[in-house]
DNA sequence: TATATATTGTGATAATCATCACCTTGAGCA
DNA sequence: TGCTCAAGGTGATGATTATCACAATATATA
């Protein structure tokens, strides 16, 4: 059982507005590992995540990657809500990490809707101030933590965003998206492992807090 | 000539927005390395600057901090906007770095505002986008580039902040704001002053560029 | 002016992380 | 089954940054 738009986004629960979002969402769906949105690109639509799974990264010019934060089902794109209302350019990527389905709401509705309907404006609020958060977490854990402590907190936030204590993924990913070498985060993982924080096997890490 | 207000917030000009702007608005001032706001601390009001200057920085619970960026006259600051608004507390750190003057509003405006006067939420959507794009470009800065290179990037901030090719600053307080250390600033100084791209002296350092 | 204090300079050493080279293991498939 | 290749393991080495110790210099103030 799929879980309902109203059960994913209960405070977007108002007659009029659902009246509206009926009428401009357009529904979309795409295969896991596909660009939603791209450094450079502009961005033309609000996705609302109904299934599967997004994730976010900072992207800069020479190729270098950092992973910020999920987006789930039930919630929606800060970025594209702050960078897009003007047909600003992104300097983000976002990719679906499974097959992935969403609402895409036209951004020139954001703003009349904003003062139109109270219930949109403080889920817009809302998420601005979630994903603000997030990233100023972020700058903590690069600036103030070493490798080993961001490690952890990334697989941490890997398994509480899926919702399971196993993480599949390869050593080479997860170096991208903490912008570090897979020697390194081999290194450290075995290290996990001897203090018994987690059991490493090929493809996948379980964690054992 | 100190601007006006309407010089200095030129997007709230509008009759309506300003008569209730005078109703509610309290004029404040603070001396220079004043606190406005305090990790840990509820914020009450949105200040917006019309003299002087606010910097803005993230702190840890270990006494880390990490300059973020300036609030300038004519501007206000986002994260009030964000963590304030329903009377969150806050993780930053902001303080003045001259005598400066500013129109408190109170939080309970902002809601209010926002869907009865266009401007106003312009103006705070444009201001999240701004501090929003400073953030991610703090991340790219720890994440990606080494620390002659942030020190540089610093450097500037502060200049063009400031608007001026001097700055007035020890070592020490720059290392502080990096992150750093005190020995490691003044050596990559040092290394900035040889290839002429600086000159130093007591509490000031001259960008040449 | 003399003294105290803040600021800056600098060598030595250590910790962290990146990079290179090469090996081992495991899983899929011809 | 044996081959191939992706994934992971590991030592050696270098770059960057932090830390400690202490010297030198500039500024304030008694």
């Amino acid at each position: 059982m799929e879980p309902t738009f109203n059960e994913l986004f209960p405070t977007l629960n108002d007659s009029e507005l659902q009246k509206e979002l009926d009428q401009v969402a357009v529904e979309k769906s795409l295969d896991a590992d596909e660009l939603l949105m791209e450094t450079g690109k502009y961005i033309k639509f609000i996705p609302l995540v109904t299934a599967g799974r997004l994730k976010v990264y900072r992207e800069d010019d020479e190729g270098h990657e950092l992973f910020l934060y999920y987006i789930n089902p039930g919630e929606t794109c800060a970025i594209s809500l702050v960078c897009s209302e003007r047909d600003r350019k992104s300097k983000i990527k976002a990719v679906t990490v499974e097959d992935t389905k969403f609402l895409a709401i036209p951004i020139r509705y954001m703003d009349e809707w904003m003062s139109a309907h109270k219930p949109w404006y403080y889920f817009v609020m809302e998420t601005y101030r979630k994903r603000f958060e997030e990233t100023l977490n972020t700058i903590d854990s690069i600036a103030f933590h070493k490798l080993d402590e961001r490690l952890l907190e990334y697989l941490n936030k890997i398994s509480v965003g899926q919702n399971s204590q196993t993480v599949k993924t390869t050593h080479q990913d997860i170096a991208n998206e903490l912008n570090s070498s897979r020697e390194v985060i081999s290194r450290l993982l075995k290290q996990m492992e001897k203090n018994g924080m987690v059991q490493l096997s090929r493809n996948q890490i379980d964690l054992l807090s």
